[in-house]
DNA sequence: ATTATTCCTACTTTTTCAATAGGAATAACA
DNA sequence: TGTTATTCCTATTGAAAAAGTAGGAATAAT
């Protein structure tokens, strides 16, 4: 009942790319040092992020990585979905879940149902810029 | 993300417990049967809940297992902690976690604890009670 | 004695996690 | 035009966790 690494990276990854606010691309180079992750490690996290159209890349010398839309238009929950895959607690109440032969007797689908709601209610509910040094409107703390 | 078979199995052994109130012990072969799970994986899992008193155990023929306490005692966090450890989302917010050094300069933290926060409300104020079929309060739901 | 059970420990197999590695493609800049 | 800094792509590895499987000893009812 953990979230990976892979995801909070992408996490911290996002939310480093936004506070470069100038527009300069940031590189994985800059990223890893400065928090103190393997580059190659975030290479792969990155392109995920990349593929999925939430950062646009620029190669070469002086390129790097900027977001495609504004901080508050990517909730936790897309950016963990994506790189975690599905947030849900159990099999059963995933998105696309084949149906459960077991659901008409089951007495523990209640609990998962609402672990489920619990858990989306808080990530998708938290933007980047909540989570920005002097972003977002900080109602939701 | 997601709670593992072993925390599962072991709500579901324990309700399968609770509603056998005519006070006979369960025999893990009729739970297993009746559960559709491997009998020594299930094993396994019930000598957690025994060591740690959740169930009482009586050995050789006719012999089983019995709840210690009313249903209404035990919460599916107790259970779920029990057998899968911590249900914390990320080591830090962890009960006994140690200092992280990026404590100070940490944006995603607050994110962790809203999570723990919201699972914890859930697993912690749900019971086996609420979960019997003819048991408990249904105010929960 | 026989049988049904718990108890205990070790082993195995599969999957996931968390990287690591190496090199190709691209673009800025001197 | 060559050098350098970057992204891009794919494969491999090592460690740990998850999910069981296996075998037999101890215990107690009948």
């Amino acid at each position: 009942m953990k979230i990976s690494t892979k995801g909070r990276y992408a996490l911290r990854l996002m939310l480093d790319i936004a506070e470069q606010a100038d527009g300069k691309p940031v590189s994985i180079r800059e990223i890893s040092s400065r928090q103190n992750i393997s580059d190659k490690y975030l290479e792969q996290i990155i392109s995920i992020l990349n593929s999925a159209g939430f950062v646009r890349s620029i190669r070469g010398s002086q390129g790097g990585y900027v977001l495609k839309n504004e901080p508050d238009k990517y909730t936790v929950g897309m950016i963990l979905r994506l790189t975690e895959g599905t947030l849900a607690p159990v099999p059963c109440v995933e998105e696309d879940a084949e149906a459960c032969e077991r659901l008409g007797e089951c007495q523990t689908i209640v609990v998962w149902r609402k672990l489920d709601e619990a858990i989306r209610s808080v990530v998708d509910h938290i933007t980047l810029a909540d989570l920005m040094e002097n972003g977002g409107d900080q109602y939701f703390i």
